[in-house]
DNA sequence: GAACGGCGTCGAAACGCTTCGACGGAGGAA
DNA sequence: TTCCTCCGTCGAAGCGTTTCGACGCCGTTC
């Protein structure tokens, strides 16, 4: 193995000099800079991580805490992920991923062994069995999502509340009068997680405002599911003509449940879904959306995390607007019936 | 930060004899042993990591390379990656999440800084850019999957050329004799993924021995796609009465697609999907399939790449027979018609 | 009873890097 | 000219473990 010190003696200078080329933590003469960098390529030099890690404690590598749990929509978490892994390499940060097979025990395992200089959270409930911890180690992490306390937390996530209601709100100037929401599955909403109930609750509060009929069914991911779902809300309300999806997996099912009742889309049914813009605009017909911009997330967490880590100021709480595109599946009412 | 010299004082040894308590590769006494047991509990002392990998050159970290490319079914990646990092947790290690945005620079950065120990590679192309360097680099790896030439290197996977040879038999039993394979999306072609292949190989050859009327289609992973796929089926060939899916997402909208179309599953038309057990009897029409052992293949991944750790010897390759389990969408041909 | 071999423990030397204080020299100010 | 400052570099002291050789002690063996 090629250390510094080999670069060092190759290249003429000591090995604290290599050092300061490399961090710039120190002003380097350019001619020195260059000669160093020709022997780091000359010699194929690697910094030992484990060596670097110890002697600044900084391991520059970010945990990664992603709970698989049932109901939630993996293709979306991975974007999350991705879009993390990515910005973290832009900071020169290598992301360790942490499943919840350990429980809370694995935060703690990889802050107190000083594998990780940080932690970004992923899936966070309204009362996380992961907070308290999150609070008392002595490692930075900014969650993705908000708990019912955020405070003392650094959160970010897209304002869910704001969504729903931004959801209504196109609706409502469309000129629809009953509209309802299909969310996520039931267990989703069973162990409170925060983006399924704040979507309802701006859902609801928004349609109350304005005088609409609304109704919320949190809903299972099958397309049978779909199905008698589209069946159910059309028996039961017949006047709906507004419909509001939160449930990346199910937003093509119940398109064409409905279609099969008869139900032109978005002539007789409008459709708005939350959902990354990808989905929205890839299918067949393309879905007015309220984007979740998952790669603006991951990486902004990313950034937050870092400026912590730079002991700079953050702020507690970052909500990104919601941002609704206006696509084939939403029309005004009654335009052709 | 309690260190084990701190350790040491508080149980009145020696730092080596509480890394050896710790590491067991000493023998300590039964009495010392549980002194420093409760040091360690009173005190809370964890191991540093970076200095751990430093004196040891150990990280006891691997490194889980997953390339996100278009046309994977993300879902059954991230089984494979949950059940990496928790057979990795059986040993002690930790799972460092390298997507492929860096190309192969990344492999050799997070082997060349020791960040890890070693790496599991997936999605494996037959000619796949990563082979010279896993082959040059000095730390040992696994293959999920199987390149074309895996001379010298470790690969494990189910044996998808049985698999798809598995399914043709089980459609010949019960008396089919025209089949097709709905395969993955052509990308995955193009770009020569193995698995993909394979199973394409193992149908046709098993169709041709046995005399069957045989077609393979790969197909884009939309229902509009697998109702278009179902449609030319019927009409290229009305006489089909047996397929094979090898397109975890299309299986549902196929049998779907299927039955709009007239006709009934298992009657008309037997369908065996290869996929993921949980998917398979999880449908509303459980689908007779053959297993994708995610779980099994991630642990013996890990498991394997232990052993390469301590340099015990393990086979090149590594091939899980075929598991087809008979559920409902599979009957004799001609049962009702 | 002397020699021997384990067992259990210790001390010290790495492991490869960062960082702190120091220092020579060049340039500017007085 | 002298003094001071700042730039660029060096040397040495860690960072917290692991591991190697050594050593004392006790129980065997002849």
């Amino acid at each position: 193995m090629v250390k510094i010190t080999d670069v060092a003696r190759h290249a003429g200078v000591s090995p604290s000099t290599v050092s300061y080329a490399l961090s710039g933590k120190r002003p380097i003469s350019e001619e020195t800079r260059l000669r160093i960098e020709a022997s780091i390529h000359a010699l194929g030099y690697r910094p030992h991580a484990g060596a670097r890690a110890l002697a600044s404690s900084r391991s520059n590598v970010l945990a990664l805490v992603v709970p698989f749990r049932v109901g939630m929509h993996v293709p979306v978490v991975m974007q999350f992920a991705v879009s993390v892994v990515t910005a973290a390499r832009r900071h020169d940060h290598d992301v360790l991923l942490l499943t919840q097979e350990e429980g809370e025990e694995g935060l703690r395992r990889v802050a107190d062994t000083a594998l990780v200089d940080a932690l970004i959270v992923m899936d966070v409930q309204l009362h996380d069995a992961r907070l308290p911890l999150l609070r008392v180690l002595d490692r930075p992490s900014v969650l993705i999502g908000f708990p019912a306390e955020p405070a003392g937390l650094t959160c970010i996530d897209l304002d869910f509340e704001a969504a729903g209601a931004a959801c209504v709100t196109h609706l409502a100037e469309l000129g629809h009068r009953c509209v309802a929401l299909v969310g996520s599955p039931p267990e989703v909403y069973l162990r409170e997680t925060g983006f399924a109930q704040r979507v309802a609750h701006g859902f609801t509060a928004a349609a109350d405002e304005r005088g609409l009929v609304s109704m919320v069914h949190p809903c299972g991911a099958t397309q049978a599911a779909a199905r008698e779902m589209a069946q159910r809300l059309l028996t039961e309300h017949p006047e709906l003509t507004g419909l509001v999806v939160h449930n990346e997996p199910l937003v093509q099912p119940l398109i064409e449940a409905f279609q099969e009742l008869g139900l032109r889309v978005p002539e007789d049914l409008s459709l708005v879904a939350i959902c990354p813009d990808e989905q929205a605009e890839q299918a067949p017909l393309p879905v007015t959306s309220v984007a979740v911009p998952t790669a603006e997330i991951g990486a902004e967490a990313v950034e937050l995390l870092m400026r912590k880590l730079d002991r700079l100021p953050v702020p507690e709480a970052t909500l990104l607007p919601p941002r609704l595109t206006r696509r084939a599946t939403t029309a005004p009412r009654g335009l052709h019936g």
